[in-house]
DNA sequence: ATTTTCAACCAATTTCCGATTGGTTCGAGA
DNA sequence: TCTCGAACCAATCGGAAATTGGTTGAAAAT
């Protein structure tokens, strides 16, 4: 009669999460307890248990205890927490995920005077005079993709990102008084992302986005590796 | 010549933060210590910190310490922000351009492990017997495909997003006793996300997500006409 | 007189250690 | 075969103790 052993603890487990209101936010005694106060082996409460679990009636965590109801969600983006368990791979990673659906978003929605503003940062950052003004006009014109593509929300979650990035390449700043070449690979990359912006062509934006980041990616590959 | 003296203390703590790398991260001996191997008192040596402080060059925190370079920022990115920016529409819309791209990554990384409490997740979502259980497994469902993505930049934009809209569709929770009907539309969607995952088929795992989410959208469109 | 120094204290923060808790293993026993 | 009890593990919590920048006041030095 296993199934009956198990279904009296079920029971009376059930009645223990319904019938009473748990004083502190729903959470139960811990296991030795209860199986005390149940007279039961803590193994049958432990296999009671896993089944309440299973049905998401329930949700536990060593150190924390058992507790009725929804596991609860982390609901405060930590841009430092996503800083303390990512790294730079996954960084990169994460940006040839996003920004070419982003791109693609753009493609689709971008009015004439973004894609006019869109263009003249691009022609800014060909004639920054050191890196460092590039990048900060390529990280520009990055943005500039995320607001044409007229999703709040979007341009929250690449801000976000850029935060990260931020925070992660920390101290990789190049400095140098040297002017980034003439035919450096950035440079015809961005053209294609926005003429396919302007011509309205999401698929095309996305590749070339992707692309550009591909060529990002192996680009800091080879300076580091 | 009290200019002098400060002079003095100032320069050579100057050497110290640029002389020597800081062992920990910009972090430089506490106030006490750092008095004694200077030979300097400690009023001496807190005002021309509080000249190096001015300047940028240090920043100090009370129980931390003080440390060399610019004062991390506050980084929390605001999800109440973007929730007063955006509005359900945008929210699937960003929804339909990311999630996607999250599942092409699951398909390339996840664990047999996690490809099997992704069927198991999936099966809990089916047999679900009220519309609340069953949107909370296909939250489940979602967030595990963001896991399985193995990157946790990835996972952390998902969640926020998904805390934005909780936020915006807070409010809207099915609760009805009837469970969801056996054809329900998203059952198929479902399984076919979950076996391009387990195919290893990035393209298919995306294609896949993005018709899932159209078809949410509509049924959301229908409901809400 | 004015400034520096030193000691003591305050409040915010970190660090450390012990207690708690879910998860696991193993052998005895029903 | 399953259950029970005990022991142990790893994650977590809680609080005491140490650490640290900030402040005050009296003594000492200039």
């Amino acid at each position: 009669m296993i199934e009956d052993r198990h279904s009296v603890v079920l029971s009376r487990l059930r009645d223990f999460v319904g019938g009473a209101e748990l004083p502190d936010g729903g959470r139960l005694p811990p296991e030795r307890e209860l199986a005390e106060s149940l007279d039961v082996g803590r193994t049958a409460l432990r296999k009671a248990l896993a089944t309440l679990q299973a049905e998401g009636v329930v949700w536990r965590h060593v150190g924390k205890g058992t507790f009725a109801g929804e596991r609860p969600m982390d609901t405060v983006a930590d841009i430092n927490a996503m800083v303390q368990r990512t790294n730079p791979l996954e960084v990169m990673g994460a940006r040839i995920a996003f920004e070419p659906e982003v791109a693609r978003c753009a493609a689709l929605n971008a009015t004439p005077s973004q894609i006019a503003e869109l263009r003249s940062c691009m022609v800014k950052a060909q004639q920054a005079p050191t890196w460092r003004l590039y990048e900060q006009w390529d990280n520009r014109l990055h943005r500039l993709i995320g607001e044409a593509s007229q999703n709040s929300l979007l341009l929250g979650l690449l801000d976000t990102l850029n935060a990260v990035r931020r925070a992660v390449t920390w101290g990789r700043l190049r400095d140098t008084p040297v002017r980034p070449p003439a035919d450096h690979h950035s440079f015809e990359e961005h053209a294609r992302i926005v003429e396919a912006i302007a011509n309205r062509d999401g698929a095309a934006a996305a590749d070339a986005m992707r692309k550009h980041l591909r060529s990002v990616e192996s680009h800091l590959r080879d300076a580091r590796g």
